[in-house]
DNA sequence: TATGAATGAGACTTCATTCAT
DNA sequence: GATGAATGAAGTCTCATTCAT
């Protein structure tokens, strides 16, 4: 956050081309380690093996495990917020909730895909009992703003009602992205599609039905 | 296996009063920990020190931190299996499907609750790198079960779906569990009910109303 | 040695007869182990699993690893002292040196197998780094007698050669008890037997043709 | 054997300057200490102090104490291999069966003088328990080499015998490099000459007058 | 006294981090 | 900068010894 974007939180910014080649190398073997194995198990000898550098590069940007998992952290949540403020935007156009839905976990499945960085940065989140707290925070956040939706679109919902419809979508949502990332077959796929029916039948009850309601 | 039920896999079985406290209050204290913080980031050291004991205590009862938890996990899947008869035989006198699901989420979230133990097993299974594998395993293998019973029930899905009906039922629920492990909070009790809700929506169009199917 | 014989370096006197098979069972357990897998690899269980008792009784008789082995050298010591007696009184009455020579080899062969503590004691005085001194001592010893028959007996050796020539007759005395000791084999036995028939080839330039010499 | 002489079983090869020389001083440490103490109660500790290294050094090196060894072993091997050869083109010159018991001997001798990490090894395959097996395993390699010899050049010993005279041969020489090795004074050496003459007299009945007996 | 559980010092080993080349 | 060797704190585990029953 503090530094220039491109390599958040690391030691140096590299701006020479074979500096930066190399930034990129570590982070993506970092990021493939800690899915394949997990941020705890992952050694930096490993990562450095991996993205083909010595271990004294790896600190050369880093000054320490922990630090490159802000990096890509970092680096997450720009993206992320970019990619929000965006479907907010294509949201803004649409009239029907359960297209927006559909939309809306279409773009973060796809945002999930993007990369090895976000999925090591999701699924540690989400998994690794280093950063519950951040994945937490984060899925509260989510929950947050679902709730305003709600607030504004959700009539039939009491308010009382609202903080926990909000985090169930957020949790059922956040559950199947992470059964996404680590199935990488069609059922992953599938099951992803069909959390959209889930919750389009779970939510219409509170939504109504998917009509034109604006305005 | 072989050994006695309350210490699968040790080492030495106590028998006396005292030792028998000693390896409740040792392994209280691993699971509380690996609850905590997960399985690869307690430390042997940890373990004793909480459960107010010597490391060499803790190594008298298991040769290593994995077995440990391997004892945990025989005790998990012995008491599941028992609370999963129970369930068989309850629900064969259930009519209603929805009646059967609310009974089934309640008996499960109730044997997480039933102990740190459980707790444990089950937020490793599903979460630490090094029993991903298990807990996929074991998912899917209820996912199986699940297949059966909508094989016979839901008339109106396509056997083609089945499966992926059945892996949408259990990846939620067992979701929720985790949620209701990690927030031990209202929200936390309130989502598992909402869960409820949310399946019997998500599966009616399957199963269709649920008035006594059955003969 | 401050101890009454029969328990040398003991904690305690068994007087009663249980006690005393037991404290039989723990010196043969170990003496057993120390001679299979030497003296700093068996542990203190291993002898109680041996001898069919609880680690505590060992320590019952024993303070600790080391005592119980000087317990074993100090019966060792004892019983070494009188055959050495009886040797020299019987080979008084030999002529040849030869024979003598023989007598030596079958009494040291004869001891060697009478037990296994004997024999645990001799080779780890001799192979254990932890008594290497003492075995030394005990070469040293031995070949101070030798030095001392030499003198009388061997006219043809200078003075300045005896001890040397004695250093000789023990280490390979000693070094063939070893061999002896470790292969249990017809070879092992025929070993000691060929050994005699060395050392008299070897000898004989300084002690003469084994015939009637005392005066 | 894959590995380059100098570090056989080793986990990494060290190139520089430095490096080599910090692995000869790990490697130096360790034996003498194996020499002094023994294999087993050397502790990896132990060998960094006198190397004046970190332990973490020590495991860059070798990944175990076992490791250490078996790589001193194998440099032992290698080195004792070459000298076989040297020995036996070097004996094939020579008439007298005398000078090749004398030649044989001092080669041997001077080997074992040659370095800490030779009498190291030596010592502990013929005394650790650890070893036993392997020491007991390469004399009777030895032993079935010098059956050959007599084989071909003791006529007068009949078959039945050449195996436990070899074996003596064996044994005995072996036995006297153990004294050469721990006595590192004058007593030790003479010995050691004395040997010589020991088995000359032993194996002349045998192998009859030194005399050319070639073709 | 016999038993065997409890203790903890100490050995082995890994790996994040530093540092010399 | 890049490299990879060096370091040592910290974790795993064993086993001699003590102690409660």
């Amino acid at each position: 956050m503090t530094t220039p974007s491109g390599a958040p939180g690391a030691r140096r910014v590299p701006l020479q081309q074979r500096s930066r080649e190399r930034l990129e190398r570590i982070l993506e073997a970092a990021a493939s380690l800690f899915v394949e194995r997990g941020y705890d198990v992952t050694t930096m000898e490993n990562i450095a093996e991996r993205a083909q550098t010595s271990i004294g590069s790896v600190y050369q940007f880093y000054p320490n495990k922990r630090a490159m998992f802000d990096a890509m952290a970092e680096r997450y949540i720009e993206l992320a917020r970019e990619l929000f403020e965006e479907l907010l935007v294509s949201n803004a156009r649409i009239e029907r909730w359960d297209t927006m839905l559909d939309r809306s976990i279409d773009t973060f499945a796809a945002f999930e895909r993007s990369g090895v960085i976000v999925r090591a940065v999701w699924l540690n989140w989400q998994m690794s009992p280093e950063f519950l707290i951040a994945g937490e925070a984060l899925n509260r956040e989510f929950a947050r703003r679902c709730e305003a939706f709600l607030a504004e679109h959700a009539k039939d919902l009491p308010a009382a009602r609202r903080l926990l419809v909000a985090t169930m979508i957020v949790e059922h949502i956040s559950a199947m992205m992470i059964v996404n990332v680590r199935r990488d077959d069609d059922l992953g796929r599938a099951v992803l599609e069909e959390t959209k029916i889930l919750l389009r039948r779970y939510l219409r009850p509170y939504l109504g039905p998917p009509t034109k309601r604006r305005r």
